[in-house]
DNA sequence: GGCTTATGCGCAG
DNA sequence: TGCGCCTAAGCCA
């Protein structure tokens, strides 16, 4: 489930599983033989969560990038470790844990400038200390497609998914198809901070919960399809006003949004 | 067990 | 704009 809590949250935990030893790394599936290689015996200095990437500092010089795409995913192991099933691009084995990282949209090595260039393309990460959003102002500011599409963009903000995009939106109340550079400063206030709150909530939890505690008790229920206002609800009436929750395709993601509460 | 769907994104055209 | 990646959860039988 990887937006940028997804991705801040296995940063932190290989942190903690993967640092201080030598690490054996190998491609069992064949699509990164080289590259495991490279890193094989070699420490991990420090991973990173950015937007939706993850950087790990290896030992002499290389960074490892990965981006979990739409399916990646790691699965952790205790040592000693089975042998791996199905395709497996990297097992990254310590004494303890064996982390196999299937399916991810990218794995490779990069040198220090081409991760200076991947860090420079991306807009400022609400999870991350000392991040900027008046460089994300900016960016709005620029822009004449919808503020849902906005949203999505990682040159203009990084981390926020398809499921956060929807539930910022719902929760400040603006409308998707609104231009971008026409949402108000205090609108964008409002939302940055929002994101920020939810995002790190997101890293805590490790899912992503956006409704209010207060309105999931007074439902007296913690079902699971209780964490969300608006995405993947179409045609259930909005938590607000009951409305039904409509759905559209917007660049080719679909995008939740209850009709009465987002109005112009 | 099978089928559908998906939280992302680069690329071809 | 549509496809490919090729995993996993949720749903149904």
């Amino acid at each position: 489930m990887p937006e940028g809590h997804t991705i801040h949250r296995l940063a932190r935990r290989h942190n903690s599983l993967l640092r201080g030893e030598p690490l054996r790394a190998s491609s069992p599936q064949g699509r990164f033989v080289a590259g495991a290689a490279l890193i094989d015996g070699r420490q991990l200095v420090r991973a990173q969560g950015y937007g939706k990437h993850l950087l790990y500092e290896i030992e002499g010089a290389l960074t490892l990038h990965v981006h979990l795409g739409l399916y990646g995913t790691f699965n952790e192991l205790p040592q000693p470790a089975l042998p791996p099933v199905g395709q497996v691009r990297l097992r990254w084995e310590g004494s303890q844990v064996c982390c196999d990282l299937r399916g991810p949209t990218v794995c490779e090595l990069l040198e220090r400038d081409s991760v200076r260039r991947l860090v420079r393309r991306l807009g400022p990460d609400p999870l991350r200390r000392g991040a900027d959003p008046e460089r994300a102002w900016a960016a709005l500011q620029s822009r004449r497609v919808p503020i849902a599409a906005a949203l999505l963009d990682q040159t203009v903000l990084a981390g926020v998914g398809n499921v956060y995009r929807a539930e910022l939106l719902f929760l400040h109340g603006i409308e998707p198809t609104l231009p971008a550079r026409e949402l108000g400063r205090t609108d964008f206030d409002a939302l940055w901070s929002s994101a920020v709150t939810l995002l790190r909530a997101g890293v805590r939890s490790g899912r992503i919960v956006t409704t209010d505690p207060a309105d999931r008790e007074r439902r007296g229920s913690a079902r699971p399809d209780d964490a969300h206002y608006v995405y993947r609800r179409t045609g259930l009436p909005c938590r607000r006003c009951a409305t039904p929750i409509q759905r559209a395709e917007m660049a080719g993601r679909n995008l939740y949004w209850c009709p009465r509460c987002q109005a112009a």
